[in-house]
DNA sequence: TGGCCGTGACTTTTT
DNA sequence: GTCACGGCCA
């Protein structure tokens, strides 16, 4: 059976006909919000499928596993079920598919096959080893900062040694320092970081012909969805596959690349038709989204922007209702008034699953909660992580870590005394000894009696003990196949110790951890290895199973968590949102100091970013886009005066309603009696004061000399604010008394 | 050896 | 306000 391709390209428009028709070279799709994007990748996938391109050598790489799951799902439905073929399409995120990419070769990537991925916790307590290891304290060298550097660097495909070359400071000198150390770790553990997948495969693919040539010679047409996010690694590795036959065709829109702060590089999608002359380039500016209003405000608001791809967002729905754009007393009110109009769309039956509220930073999302659990409004947080984040599942995830990877000390260390069995810190320190004088792993060293001269004979007993079963549980994996994964994890839970069924007495919490346990085991029994590939009724060994499913666990994001289908209003980061769509979104928090962020102010780029940032949110909305602030937020404990954002003065006001609900500060039953909206913004004391003495301002005063302030507080009838002075340090100051004056701009 | 309690630091976004 | 770590006590 054939697949008929007029039915392909029936209700396409003219340019999403031309993308989805372009078979051989470079392609360039600048797709806008809403304007059919992923239509148009799973076309043209199906497309070059019906003239005869088998799927096995199509590779489509995406940025989260929902993204691809979906993708795959959606060329799957448009392709006949007995079309010749039609197996074998590689979809992946770009982190998956290194993942792969380097188990597959990992002795010519030079790691070993058996390696651990490293999450944000597991980097953090390698890093601080490889701090102590390099004898900086970690008070003046914070790990998470020196984390973010050494990330960049590996982004940019730099080495330890390339990045020593390159630091001519001290500051450098010693992030190199400290990037040598942690890498020492990770190597020694077997170990990669996220990051090193991306490193790893990219320098695999430059040096390495013969894989080079191997993955061109498979993977003819190479798609890349969300293209302005990619970084330079990733720019590598796309290019690198597509070099020999240049069938490169990528999708993105720069007015949506919010990942800058992670290494993606904006000039890869800006740049595109320089790095492949002859390039064809094709603008989706048509938005099939949202109604009039949300677009034509959405393109405003972006248009600030200068760095920039002029691109015209047009629709052709009609207007549909003005944006609405409220300011509340505090963000409780806010939280209120979100769940009042939420609760009214609902009673017009908009369903629960076709909202979603979007912030710039998680921790607001508390609040929020609080209120919809309080209204009984159905709700669930985009967290996918959150599960994995537990202490119990990252215990149980340690275990099938170090039995999995024997080199992996940091998961054995993890898990040797947990729960505890009379396997003390100062056991643990005299086995290291050994196991470093020996050059064995730890978990090595725990076997080997002759090794444990030093323990007491009591702990000593113990370690081998521990050791005993470690072995058993190895040698089950060594045996065993695929369909085993489950008994697997539910032995090691169970044999281990973690599991203890007699906790249904005990609490709340506890009975918690053993249902999240019990979870797990389900989960792992569940799960289907990648590279079983479909081939029904076979296995393969359970050693692989083992490593495929840690990988699964290691790279799920907050996003694969969305489930539109659940019925419940969605609350998630911006970022988060990004290739998602609501009927209703509500975009919370929009206040200077939040969008844009304190600490993206620094230069004209990352405003930038941060207003797309606020562009993707609003256009997220389909029909119904609501926009809040609070007049007063509390940040770390501290109710705090905020100014609105620039961004909300830059929505047009035919496109919006404004209402400022912060004079019905006592009406705290929140009740349908406000009707009477007030449309004007009376703009006067806390807000224009708030804005002269923001924080950052710089002031000056007679007796204390300059100084900045750092935060401003409505005080009654008067306002304080903190100052911390250059010489004098922090003051507090009643703003009406102090006489300050502000210095500068 | 293990658990508890107090103090200090810190919060952007995430594969 | 929250979390993580270190010190102290049982």
């Amino acid at each position: 059976m054939s697949l008929d391709q007029a039915t392909l390209l029936e209700d396409l428009t003219e340019p999403q006909r031309e993308a989805v028709c372009h078979v051989d070279g470079a392609a360039l799709v600048l797709a806008g919000p809403g304007s059919g994007k992923t239509r148009v990748i799973t076309r043209r996938v199906a497309y070059l499928i019906s003239l005869g391109v088998p799927a096995w050598q199509i590779l489509a790489v995406t940025f989260t596993n929902k993204a691809a799951a979906e993708m795959r799902d959606r060329v799957d439905r448009l392709l006949p079920p007995d079309l010749p073929g039609r197996r074998g399409l590689t979809v992946a995120t770009f982190h998956g598919f290194c993942a792969r990419l380097l188990r597959d070769h990992a002795t010519a990537a030079g790691v070993s096959p058996d390696y651990s991925i490293y999450d944000s916790a597991d980097q953090r307590a390698a890093m601080k080893q490889a701090l102590e290891n390099a004898g900086l304290d970690s008070t003046n060298w914070p790990p998470q900062s020196m984390l973010a550097q050494i990330s960049n660097a590996k982004n940019a495909l730099q080495s330890p040694d390339d990045f020593r070359a390159e630091s001519n400071d001290f500051h450098g000198r010693m992030i190199a320092k400290a990037y040598d150390a942690y890498q020492r770790i990770l190597e020694s553990n077997h170990a990669v970081d996220f990051d090193d997948l991306l490193r790893h495969s990219a320098r695999l693919l430059r040096f390495d012909a013969d894989v080079r040539g191997e993955l061109q010679d498979r993977f003819r047409y190479v798609l890349i969805d969300e293209y302005q996010d990619t970084n330079h690694a990733q720019f590598v590795i796309a290019n690198a596959i597509a070099a020999a036959h240049g069938n490169l065709f990528v999708v993105g829109d720069p007015d949506q690349s919010i990942y800058a702060w992670r290494g993606a590089d904006i000039r890869n999608i800006l740049d595109f038709e320089e790095h492949h002359p002859g390039a064809r380039t094709i603008p989706l500016g048509r938005n099939f989204r949202s109604t009039g209003h949300i677009v034509r405000a959405a393109s405003s608001v972006i248009s600030n922007n200068r760095r920039r791809k002029a691109k015209e967002l047009t629709t052709e729905l009609e207007d549909g209702s003005p944006i609405k754009v409220v300011r509340l007393a505090d963000e409780h009110q806010e939280a209120r008034h979100v769940v009042d109009h939420l609760r009214a769309l609902s009673e017009e039956g908009v369903p629960w699953r076709s909202m979603a509220i979007l912030y710039r930073v998680n921790a607001l999302s508390r609040v929020l909660e609080d209120h919809l659990r309080r209204e009984g409004i159905p709700y669930a947080i985009a967290r996918g992580t959150a599960f994995y984040d537990r202490k119990e599942i990252r215990d149980a995830l340690a275990y099938l870590r170090m039995l999995a990877n024997p080199a992996d000390d940091v998961a054995f260390r993890r898990i040797v005394n947990t729960p505890t069995r009379g396997i003390g810190e100062s056991t643990i320190k005299r086995v290291e000894a050994a196991a470093a004088a020996s050059g064995r792993s730890l978990s090595d060293a725990c076997g080997d009696e002759s090794l444990l001269g030093e323990v007491a004979t009591r702990s000593r007993k113990a370690v081998l003990g521990f050791a005993r079963i470690v072995a058993e549980w190895r040698r089950e994996i060594a045996g065993g196949d695929s369909t085993g994964l489950g008994d697997l994890v539910s032995r090691v839970l169970r044999e281990s110790g973690l599991e203890r069924p007699e906790a249904a007495f005990e609490s709340e919490e506890e009975r918690q951890r053993q249902a999240n346990l019990g979870e797990l085991v389900s989960a792992a029994g569940d799960f289907v290895p990648p590279s079983l590939d479909g081939s029904e009724g076979g296995t393969i060994p359970l050693a692989i199973a083992l490593r495929e499913y840690l990988e699964s666990v290691a790279l799920v994001s907050d996003a694969d968590a969305i489930d539109s289908e659940s019925g419940v209003v969605t609350l998630m980061t911006l970022h988060a949102a990004k290739g998602l769509e609501y009927h209703s979104v509500t975009i919370v928090g929009v206040e200077d100091g939040l969008l844009p962020h304190s600490r993206a102010r620094e230069s004209d780029a990352e405003l930038e970013e941060e207003r797309r940032l606020f562009f993707v949110g609003m256009t997220r909305a389909e029909r119904d886009l609501l926009v809040a602030s609070a007049s007063i937020r509390t940040v770390r404990g501290m109710r705090q005066a905020t100014i609105t954002s620039q961004f909300l003065a830059e929505i047009p006001d035919e496109h919006c309603e404004r209402h400022d609900f912060t004079d019905r500060w006592h009406d705290d039953d929140g009740g349908d009696d406000d009707d009477g909206y007030q449309i004007e913004y009376d703009d006067d004391s806390v807000d224009s004061l708030a804005g002269a003495y923001s924080p950052g301002t710089v002031v000056r005063h007679a007796q204390f000399g300059t100084g900045v302030v750092s935060s401003f507080m409505p005080r009654g009838k008067v306002h304080s604010v903190i100052v911390d002075f250059k010489v004098v340090g922090r003051k507090t100051l009643v703003l009406e008394y102090a006489n300050l004056q502000r210095v500068g701009g």
